[in-house]
DNA sequence: AGTGCGACCCGAACGC
DNA sequence: TGCGTTCGGGTCGCAC
């Protein structure tokens, strides 16, 4: 389930070995990856293009490319992977990107869940989804007053509004249960009820988290990994998601429960 | 406008 | 053992 620092590791992994190719053709096995534009037009538009940098906005990998930029949403369990152009098709392998060296560049999706877009670069930031992106984690604009102001009227549990990537951009589920139980802050409480200094915890909890785990090259659970080969480490490090007996910190049991639909851990007596 | 929930998927875990 | 059923997770889109 990539979040913001599993994609950040998968974005580096992939500059080392995508920068400067050309895309000299494009398969696509199953269309409702393809987000926009349809299908045929997405292979029309991208053969042809060369990929200039790799960077990250939100949970999106940017390519950008001569005339577009390509998005592409990992949801759940995307990844790629770099095969001969003549390699059987892997049953998971839903989209090929063939490259200039004759290496044939796979996304590959269990869930199918994966998203990619092509958009026209010039006013690709103004355009869904990125328009609806709020702010990243890292971004000097990202204030208590800022995050105060967005909550402190909403009648949300805070572990809900954290998800909400039009806010802040870039927490998922585990993190989100990460941030706030270093923050001392129930996932339960309503977002009406998140004081200012409280938001200031937050953010600076978000930023220690995401920093620490980008270092340790993301989380690696279930079958996540960057690209062949590249599994993180952050998983060793997490104090509460996933997380069955007692807490690390007051050694009471840790409650497993689902807030918004989200399975969600946290400690009642450490976190008010 | 804000909120809630089903749909999209399929492997793993679970129940019988 | 083997079958059928349930669950989870990020986001969108629809319903209220």
């Amino acid at each position: 389930m990539p979040e913001k620092p599993e994609v950040v590791t998968v974005c580096n992994t992939l500059k080392k070995q995508v920068l400067g190719k050309k895309i000299t053709d494009c398969l696509v096995y199953w269309d409702n990856i393809i987000a926009y534009p349809d299908v045929s037009q997405f292979k029309k538009n991208i053969i042809g293009e060369e990929i200039l940098d790799i960077t990250t906005r939100g949970k999106f990998l940017v390519f950008e490319l001569n005339h577009y930029l390509l998005l592409i949403h990992l949801r759940m369990e995307g990844k790629f992977f770099f095969r001969k152009v003549d390699d059987e098709k892997n049953k998971h392998e839903h989209v090929f990107f063939t490259l200039d060296n004759n290496i044939s560049f796979r996304f590959h999706d269990v869930r199918k869940f994966g998203k990619m877009y092509l958009l026209d670069k010039e006013d690709a930031y103004s355009k869904k989804p990125l328009c609806d992106l709020g702010l990243e984690y890292n971004d000097s604009t990202l204030t208590s007053d800022y995050l105060y102001q967005k909550i402190h009227h909403k009648n949300l549990p805070i572990k809900t509004i954290l998800l909400d990537q039009s806010i802040i951009t870039g927490i998922g589920n585990i993190y989100d249960d990460e941030i706030l139980f270093l923050s001392h802050i129930s996932p339960l409480r309503k977002g009406s009820m998140v004081s200012k200094g409280e938001c200031e915890s937050i953010i600076l909890n978000t930023r220690n988290v995401l920093d620490r785990a980008i270092e340790m090259g993301g989380t690696t659970i279930k079958s996540f990994t960057s690209s062949e080969g590249v599994h993180g480490l952050f998983q060793n490090e997490l104090s509460i998601h996933g997380k069955k007996g007692n807490c690390p910190s007051c050694g009471r049991s840790i409650i497993r429960t689902t807030v918004g639909g989200r399975g969600t851990y946290y400690c009642k007596y450490c976190q008010k």
